[in-house]
DNA sequence: TTGTGTTAGTGTAAAAATTACACTAAGTTC
DNA sequence: GAACTTAGTGTAATTTTTACACTAACACAA
């Protein structure tokens, strides 16, 4: 059995939580085949850890160092890369498109200020899609998705995350667009502002938001080390 | 690469959390090697999802249906099965005892009661052991465990899940008694009372203890249907 | 039958956490 | 300096959580 890791990489703009997908790879010689998008992901190499191989993907991917990651699900059906746009695709790039394929899902948060897929190397390849307006994916990956969106939103009340989708310095209020964004319901201002603010890690700076047509907020950032 | 399940089942006696452990099968031939304590678990069979698995594997061991399962992780270090021990046993029950590894961890909760290891058809090959008195196992099922541990005891505050490893009727103090020595700490009678009651799923029996030195207590048991 | 041992079962007041809510402050642009 | 826009702040009411001690019901022994 093959195995690999697929990432579910989080980011956002302000606006919209966004999903980092890529489009398949089309394969050489002419022969077009209808092409899907999926989640970045790799087949395990020979000496390599699940955690190393979501990192590696991701650091292939975005050349970033040192991302928000982890591990959330595995999923196993034995049909999962049966289908049949996925097998099409499978025979021109796999010795054993047939083999069946385990992968381990891996969520993962990043600044979208640090990247930008229309720079990177291999230009176009990846793209920033709303994770509300995903089309159907390659193999199970919009079920991987949901999951990984499901934990998402889990962590973010329990453990406060939201930071690692903002930029270093970022105001109140950014954060808590985030918040209503991806738990799709509005926050009170004060409340949220007196919670966030009882965690010790989250520190005022010294600097205020500029360039904008309105009161300057405070900007504040996350202390990683306690 | 090979994919096994393995299965963290835990049990619980009325005085000691459990875990279901197996002896490792000692291979034919004379040739006696060193035999572990294992995780019950085995290599996915071609047609079988992970679930499917890991319900295999306690099924065969157990004959128990409809027990609780959940996968929680996936462990896929490259030298998982490489120690010296599980080589020499690996090269008696394995093909490719070489060939890496990767296992999805799967934790259950057993009412006790319902499986008498002493009493299965391979008698004597499963085992319940005290989870503070684990001994090395073979592989990586030491860190399997701990992890299973904490999960357990994460969900157990988080979804209530205690019942699960208590007969169909239960008294409170058996609960709480339950609740301590999971999450090692004392509980407050009347806080933890409310706290479970206030679940409506909770239903008082027409029923008391019997048998008992001491004020019977009602019973419970717990509505799976909502 | 009475007393003893043992665990079951119950309520309340204090403290802490969460909620709901509305105005002033500080910039920008015209 | 007026208009616009978002930032920033406190308090009272409600809910949740905590701490805490005595009576009730049974078995057994004397």
């Amino acid at each position: 059995m093959d195995v690999s890791v697929d990432c579910v990489v989080f980011g956002f703009d302000d606006q919209k939580l966004k999903l980092l997908l890529i489009e398949q790879k089309q394969p050489g010689g002419g022969a077009s085949i209808k092409l899907q998008k999926a989640l970045p992901g790799d087949l395990l190499m020979d000496d390599e850890s699940l955690d190393e191989a979501a990192r590696r993907v991701l650091s292939e991917l975005t050349s970033l160092e040192g991302i928000y990651l982890k591990q959330f699900h595995a999923f196993g059906d034995p049909n999962r890369v049966r289908g049949l746009k996925d097998q099409e695709w499978l025979r021109s790039f796999r010795n054993n498109p047939e083999r069946r394929v385990l992968t381990v899902g891996y969520y993962s948060l990043v600044k979208m200020e640090d990247f930008n897929p229309k720079a990177a190397s291999f230009a176009g390849k990846a793209q920033w899609i709303d994770v509300y307006k995903i089309p159907a994916l390659a193999f199970d990956h919009n079920e991987i998705v949901d999951e990984a969106l499901k934990m998402l939103r889990h962590e973010l009340v329990a453990d406060n995350i939201g930071f690692e989708l903002l930029p270093e310095k970022f105001t109140l209020s950014q954060l808590q667009r985030l918040h209503e964004i991806i738990l799709d319901k509005k926050l009170d201002k004060r409340n949220f502002r007196k919670n966030i603010l009882k965690n010790d890690r989250v520190k005022a700076l010294n600097e205020k938001q500029k360039g904008v047509l309105h009161k300057p907020a405070q900007l504040f950032k996350f202390d990683r080390v306690e």
